[in-house]
DNA sequence: GTGCGAATCTGCAAACCGTGCGAACTAGCC
DNA sequence: GGCTAGTTCGCACGGTTTGCAGATTCGCAC
C-alpha cells in the first residue's frame, strides 16, 4: 500500500473523494504489519474518531482491496485479515497468539502430483507453529524446519 | 478417515455411542474427495434421513476433527470444508467453481526469510487458478474448437 | 425384554462476520 | 454559497457456527 499522500492523489485521480475517515484508515494501515482484522481497525479508528462507523471501515477496506492497495487474507477461520504489504510474500501463523508474520520464500522447488490440468496462477503458503514470543524459552527450536533449507 | 466399521469400533472403544446419524455421516464422508462443507453434508444427509438436524452434522464433524479422523480447511473465506484424507497433502482451489483438489507435494525445497525464531510445525500450500473443467477450452490442441471449420 | 443413566439429538436462540440498502451528509466544483 | 455525485451511517439481514435445554435413544445390567 502506498503512502497516505500518494493514496490521496490516487483516489482523487479516480474521481473518488477524500474524507477524514479514509485518511484515518490510510494512516492506520500504512506500514501496519499486524495484518489487522476490520474489527481491530475499527477499534483503533473509533478511539481517534468516535463517529466513524464499522460500515465505513469495511467499505474502505473493500475499496482498497479492489484497487490493489491491500490484500485480504483468510487464514485460521476467523475474520478476514488485511495486508498493506503488496510485495509477493507468504505468512506464518502462530497457533497460540494468532500473530501473522511475513515470510519471504525464494528458490522454491518441488514436485507436485495432482496439478495436471489445473491452470495455477499462484500459490499461498502458510506456515504454522509458535512465534518467537510464544515458544517456551527452554525448548530448542526445531532444527530441521527452522533453518535455511527446508523439507516438507 | 477410517472406514465406517472401523470408526464404529473406535467410537465404542472411547465410550461413544453409535447412532444412525453418525453412521450416515461416516458413510457420506468416507472416500469423499469433494471437501464438502457442513451444509453440503447436511443437504445430502437430510435427503436420506429427513429428521437429522444441522446441529448434529456440525457436532459430528467437530468430534471427528478432534479425533483426528477429519481435518477442517478454512480456504476462500466461506464455510469451513472438511477433508477425510488424513495423508499429508495440499490443495488447489479453483477460483471459478470452488473445487478443491488434493495436491501431493514432494521434494519441497526453499529458502525462507522471516522464519527465524518461529517454531514451525508444518505448512499448508494452497494453489489457486482454474481447474481442468473451468479452463477455457480454446487451448492450442483442442481438436474441436481449434479446427479451422469452427473458427471465425 | 425392561429399565436405567448417560450420551446424544433436536430446535431454537444467539454470536460472529460481513453486505445491502436507503436516508442523511459532505467533498469537490461552479 | 449552492449543487450534486459520492460517501457515510445505522440498521436489517444473510450465512455460518455455537450455546443451551428439553426430548430422545443407545448400551448395558438385570
Ligand atoms: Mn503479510
Ligand atoms: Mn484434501
Ligand atoms: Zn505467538
Ligand atoms: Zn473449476
Amino acid at each position: 500500500m502506498r503512502r497516505p499522500d500518494e493514496l490521496t492523489r490516487a483516489f482523487r485521480a479516480q474521481g473518488l473523494k477524500i474524507t477524514p475517515q479514509r485518511q484515518l484508515l490510510f494512516t492506520l494501515l500504512h506500514d501496519n504489519e499486524t495484518h489487522p482484522t476490520a474489527e481491530a481497525l475499527y477499534t483503533v479508528a473509533h478511539a481517534q474518531m468516535p463517529g466513524i462507523s464499522r460500515r465505513t471501515v469495511y467499505q474502505t477496506l473493500t475499496d482498497l482491496v479492489s484497487m490493489g492497495e491491500l490484500s485480504s487474507l483468510a487464514v485460521g477461520g476467523g475474520a478476514t485479515r488485511f495486508d498493506p504489504n503488496t510485495a509477493a510474500h507468504h505468512h506464518a501463523l502462530c497457533d497460540e497468539c494468532g500473530a501473522l508474520l511475513d515470510i519471504y520464500v525464494d528458490d522454491l522447488q518441488f514436485r507436485a502430483q495432482g496439478l495436471e490440468g489445473f491452470a495455477a496462477s499462484g500459490a499461498t503458503i502458510v506456515f504454522n507453529g509458535r512465534c518467537a514470543t510464544c515458544v517456551p524459552n527452554d525448548l530448542p527450536n526445531n532444527p530441521v524446519i527452522n533453518n535455511k533449507e527446508h523439507q516438507q
